[in-house]
DNA sequence: CGGTCTCTTGACGGAGTTCAAAGCTAGTGG
DNA sequence: CCACTAGCTTTGAACTCCGTCAAGAGACCG
C-alpha cells in the first residue's frame, strides 16, 4: 500500500482489526461456482488460480493470485450475483479478508483506502490491456517465453497445464512448445 | 456520472468550467503513437478507436470509444510515457478533456470524483474480463454474433475491418463469416 | 468521372486442437 | 518404506479454423 498512498498507523492498525486471517489448505477454494462473492482477499502467502468451467467443460484459468496479490471476483462481488468462478489454493496459503460492505464503509471513513483501491484498478486497467494486446499479437510459442521471462520461478510453482489453460490453449501444445525446446 | 455518485450543482459547475470541450473531425486523432498522453478524454459525441500497430505492421484495434465514455491510455498517462497507440476519430466528434494533472488535483478536493472514478474503474475490469472470457471460449463466428447482438446499431457504424480487428482476426475472414450467414 | 478505400472470393498453408495411448511422478495408505 | 493409484506430461496422426496472398468488384469522395 505504501507504494500507491502515505498511510498513516492507526489506518494500519484499523485494517489489522478489521480484516480477518484465513488459513487456506491447498485445493481448498476461497469461492465456488453459484456463491455470492463477498469478500476481497489479499493474499499474504500462497498461490491462487481463478477459473471457471468453459462451454466444452474445461476449466479455464482466468487469473493466478499471488503474495502481495488482491483477488475476487468483481462481477459476482459488486452485481451481487451468484459467482459462475471458482478461486482456489494451489497451495497451502494465508489471507486477509474483508467484506465489501466493510470496505465500503471504510472507504467513506478512510479517504486514504478509497485513493489506494483507485490506483490499483488503474494499475490493473493498464495490466489487462497488455496481456489483451500479447494475445492479440504473439503466437502460442511467444506466449510461453514472455510469460516465463516476465515471470522468473513462478512456472516452477504451477503445473503446466494450468499455464496453458491461463496462455489460452492445450496442455499438449505446451508440451509440445517444451519439448521443441530441449533441443 | 448520476449512475454511480451522488453529485452536487457546484461540482458539475466546476467540471463545465474545467474541462475543455474539443471538436474534433473525422479521421483526426486525439492521440498519435510517440506523444504522450496527458488528457482523459469524455466522448459527448461521435466514435473514436484505440489502436497500435502490431509487430506484423497492422493495425490492431484495442477499443472503441462512443457517447457517454471516456478514452485515454492509461499506460502513457500514468506511466508519463510516449505512447503505442492512436486514438483517432471515426466520425466528427466533440469530446471534453481534461489534464490528468487537473483531474488528480479535483480528486483532492472534490471527493466525490475520486469516488466515481473508483467505481468506474471497477466496472471496466468486469468488462474486460467479460472480453477475456469470449475471447477464450468462442469462435471467430460466435464473436461476431455476440458483439452483433450485444451493440445493436454500432456495427453499421464503422467500416468492417475495423470490428474484425476489434475481434481478433482478418477481415478476409469477417467477409467469409457474413458470406456464410447470407444463406 | 477517376482514384482510393473497402469488401469479396478462392486456393493454399500453417498454427493449434482433438483424440488416444503410453510414460512418468508424487502423494497416500497399508 | 514400498506399492499403488491418481494426476500430470508426452507423443503422434488426423483434422479444423483461420491466415496469407492475390485478384477483382463495388462504393464513396473529391
Amino acid at each position: 500500500m505504501e507504494r500507491f498512498i502515505q498511510i498513516d498507523a492507526p489506518l494500519i492498525e484499523l485494517l489489522q482489526e478489521v480484516m480477518e486471517e484465513r488459513f487456506i489448505s491447498k485445493k481448498d477454494f476461497l469461492l465456488q461456482e453459484g456463491q455470492r462473492c463477498l469478500h476481497q482477499y489479499f493474499v499474504v502467502q500462497g498461490c491462487f488460480r481463478m477459473f471457471y468451467i468453459n462451454p466444452k467443460g474445461m476449466e479455464q484459468i482466468i487469473t493466478f493470485g499471488i503474495e502481495d496479490w488482491w483477488i475476487t471476483d468483481y462481477d459476482s462481488l459488486l452485481n451481487q450475483q451468484a459467482s459462475e468462478h471458482n478461486i482456489q489454493a494451489l497451495e497451502d496459503a494465508v489471507v486477509l479478508s474483508i467484506t465489501r460492505e466493510k470496505l465500503e464503509y471504510l472507504f467513506k471513513t478512510h479517504r486514504a483506502l478509497e485513493t489506494y483501491f483507485r490506483i490499483v484498478n488503474e494499475r490493473v486497467r493498464i495490466a489487462d490491456q497488455r496481456r489483451l494486446q500479447f494475445m492479440f499479437d504473439l503466437s502460442g510459442e511467444e506466449l510461453y517465453d514472455t510469460f516465463y521471462q516476465a515471470n522468473p520461478g513462478f512456472v516452477q510453482r504451477i503445473p503446466q497445464y494450468m499455464l496453458a489453460s491461463y496462455l489460452g490453449f492445450t496442455p499438449e501444445f505446451l508440451s509440445k512448445i517444451r519439448s521443441k525446446k530441449r533441443k
